[in-house]
DNA sequence: CTGAAAGCGCTTACAG
DNA sequence: CTGAAAGCGCTTACAG
């Protein structure tokens, strides 16, 4: 048998309300009391039931990050474990536990949202944006249930919600560019229907209209955000009347198509056309020369949302809806 | 107030404990009485309070995995979160969740591995093979906590562990190039510490010899596993007398700098010397020409981990040390 | 086949 | 400042 409050409590010669009072840091016990109970927990290594604590206080300290657990996840889409490592950073430090909740075979299991909710075996939940839907979005609310959405849904809702600015990280990216000299700015983008790319080329944009600038439209190509596409891409704009004198790339992927056509077309980088990408992972590191970067802190975007749930959780009727986590620039050898 | 069991019991006209067997399949109820409860159950939406239920069972349902979850952690080491949603995935498949802890702040936050076992807010343990050190390893020995190492640990111990036989692996990766013609293989490693190098270049040697073909010495070369190292390895290989065939990578950094050398000598490839490198990812996909590969499904070992940390717990004095997941070879265009 | 009752190990009004 | 007692919502011997 393992030790209870009861050991500790006869050996402190105190009753069990007031063991359970120091060691919930209750300020109305004698100074004198408090010592002799905490030596006493100490010396029987007494470690309180988390069951029965839970129970008692009817909370769990426990949050649920729910996401896809698909196999394979890990490697397409490495930045969502790159939050949930920042989430359960922020939470640990405030004493709560993360438990995973998997949304890719959820509907098998008939494991609904709501039904998690009821069980009582968390106390909240943080919702990564990919996972979220609108009939997620509509069982949290309706029990009014402590959540945080990593990520900006794109429909209409009361969630909570944080998120990175985008359109602020193609803003970064422009300024960057003008700052070293560069004016004449392509942007080889992924799929025309990508909110992120679109929300970063509004930013270029913008950034380039206030310094008087403006893009040439054939310096503004889509792709598939594959490595030939980008390849492609980029040298039709070497072929360019106006050629561009810096290319932003959406991804790692086209930076690294762009990358490619550079050596095989002997341009030099930055000298005759520069680029930069967007994020440092996956790929930058293996991108030859290291490229200059615009990049979204995503562990620290999951610590905020860590952060936030706690403060939810004191104050339910908290409405949180923001962007955080700022972008930043890191300089390579590509501009 | 939610609803709870004795709000069933009082619609359904029964008691507390019959319902209570109900829920919990007992054989003794009458198929009536069962069936009554069932659908008051589900007419008043009735979910089990899991705080109560596992502070009655004395159980959680809960199995921590436990590994280093730092930042970038999901960059680096990707693979380890593809084994975290196998685990994942089998553990729910029976109704057990997972709760994340952290080992690479653990020390900070002073909670101990002996502390989170007597807590007692989960019913056992999964380690990943890189968290676990002997301090971990004793306490969950002395505690006789339900525990799966994942990964050989590499000191003497009497844990429960499952790895994969990375020894095999290197007997598949040449078997297949012996199968393809190629006989004069070299063997670009990582640093020669390290251990699964090792074993993939040991399993390589014996399938060598069993064909009685020897290695050249020169064949073997060690390396930092950077890009920059294996092409410089490859380049000498190139001008060697004997130059080989067929180049075994050890990793995907290997195999990258390895493919840039063949490209820079206008290698061809497969014809003039063929390539392959072990796993799948992080680079393999955007190695050109795509390569053969020897991978290892680490999602399913972090499934079988998840199935024997069920058997353990219906059964803990099982002991579980062995090698479970089998390497493939994925056909590239290298060999 | 069913139910009354004790118990799981804490917390928290409440009384003193 | 301290303690007796009720209660958190279930499960499980035990009796019938």
């Amino acid at each position: 048998m393992s030790i209870t409050i009861r050991d500790v409590a006869k050996e402190a010669g105190v009753s069990v309300s007031t063991v359970s009072k120091v060691l919930n840091g209750w300020t109305t016990i004698s100074a004198a009391t408090i010592d002799r109970v905490q030596k006493t927990a100490k010396s029987l290594h007494y470690t309180p039931n988390a069951r029965a604590v839970n129970f008692a206080k009817k909370a769990s300290d426990n949050i649920i990050f729910l996401t896809s657990l698909s196999k394979e996840e890990a490697y397409k889409n490495p930045h969502m474990f790159d939050i949930m490592c920042g989430v359960h950073s922020a939470l640990s430090k405030f004493s709560h536990s993360v438990t995973l909740v998997d949304t890719s075979t959820e509907g098998i299991l008939g494991e609904t949202v709501s039904r998690i909710i009821s069980k009582g075996s968390a106390d909240g939940m943080i919702i990564h944006g990919s996972a979220l839907n609108e009939q997620i979005a509509e069982e949290i609310s309706i029990a009014h249930f402590p959540h945080i959405v990593i990520g900006n849904p794109d429909f209409s809702n009361q969630l909570c919600w944080i998120d990175t600015n985008h359109t602020l990280a193609g803003e970064f990216a422009a300024a960057h560019l003008l700052q070293r000299g560069y004016t004449k700015i392509a942007f080889i983008g992924g799929r025309k229907t990508d909110f992120i790319s679109q929300q970063r080329l509004k930013g270029v944009r913008s950034t380039l209209l206030k310094a008087r600038h403006r893009m040439n439209a054939e310096h503004l190509i889509y792709t598939d955000s594959s490595r030939e596409a980008a390849y492609k891409a980029a040298e039709n704009l070497f072929a360019m009347e106006e050629t561009p004198d810096a290319i932003i790339c959406e991804n790692n992927l086209i930076a690294l198509g762009v990358a490619r056509a550079m050596e095989h077309h002997a341009i030099r980088i930055p000298d005759d056309i520069a680029f930069l990408t967007f994020d440092r992972y996956p790929y930058a590191s293996i991108i030859d020369p290291s490229p200059s970067i615009v990049d979204i802190d995503v562990y620290d975007m999951g610590m905020q949302a860590g952060e936030m749930m706690i403060r939810k959780l004191e104050n339910p009727s908290l409405l949180v809806q923001s962007y955080t986590t700022l972008p930043i620039v890191i300089q390579g050898k590509t501009t």
